[in-house]
DNA sequence: TGGGGTACTTACCTGATGGGAAGTGCCCGG
DNA sequence: CCGGGCACTTCCCATCAGGTAAGTACCCCA
């Protein structure tokens, strides 16, 4: 979907989860909060070099409607949010699970270079 | 990729995936090569109902450039032009699986319609 | 002779996507 | 008391994917 509300009519499956999944860094969210099951939202930002606060919430709040994270609000102070992954999260993540393996075999097939996390921080991406 | 040719560096292979497949037309594509094992341009067009010609042929170069496809013109009169998947296209067809059937799931899920191929042609989307 | 099919290319236009920077309200440590 | 962290929101701007429409060059069929 992303923010301007798509979310179908579908022509197939594909075409559904990439409506959930596109979205410059949703695959990386999953990503993050599958290997940490669960993060704040500072936690995310600094996982995610390069993303804007505004982004950060935007894709979040999508992901939150279309049922694939959880937002938890304490009422601390100074403010506390957690985000997890929904079951229906988890289960996109496996699915992705091959389309990543084949992803990293291009990166090897073609000799890509691969950012790996701490580099991309200074690598502002066109 | 699409057409701003992006190609990496890449975060992860989810990110190399998506930037491959993502491209409003490059899933049922490769879903009807799939089918079909080998089409033409203008079967292609019909299949995809909506498509103008300029996507189909922008989206076809750019999954031959990223060896999704081949394309094989009989210099024949009329012109004719086959395109058939590569291996790499058959595997991440593959890839794919897991997610179609995730994204199937959804749309049963929310009680989402799914508009078939045949309607999909009366039906522009927004 | 005109309409339709083949497979495109080119130019122009619009709306969605994402970036940047600043503002908000509250608290804590130095 | 100043700076910094937290978790945002708002606004404004640049880019870009994709749509529309037309042009190309050749052929076949009625």
């Amino acid at each position: 979907m992303a923010a301007n509300g798509r979310r179908g009519p579908y022509i197939c499956g594909i075409d559904a989860a990439l409506d959930v999944v596109s979205g410059k860094w949703k695959g990386l969210i999953l990503w993050e909060l599958e290997e940490h099951r669960v993060r704040r939202f500072a936690e995310l930002r600094r996982a995610l070099p390069g993303v804007s606060e505004k982004m950060l919430t935007q894709h979040l709040r999508e992901m939150e409607a279309d049922d694939l994270v959880v937002r938890t609000v304490y009422a601390e102070v100074p403010p506390r949010v957690e985000y997890t992954l929904t079951a229906h999260g988890r289960a996109l993540n496996e699915a992705l699970g091959p389309l990543g393996a084949w992803g990293s075999d291009r990166i090897r097939r073609e000799g890509r270079e691969l950012v790996d996390h701490a580099d991309a921080a200074a690598m502002p991406r066109p």
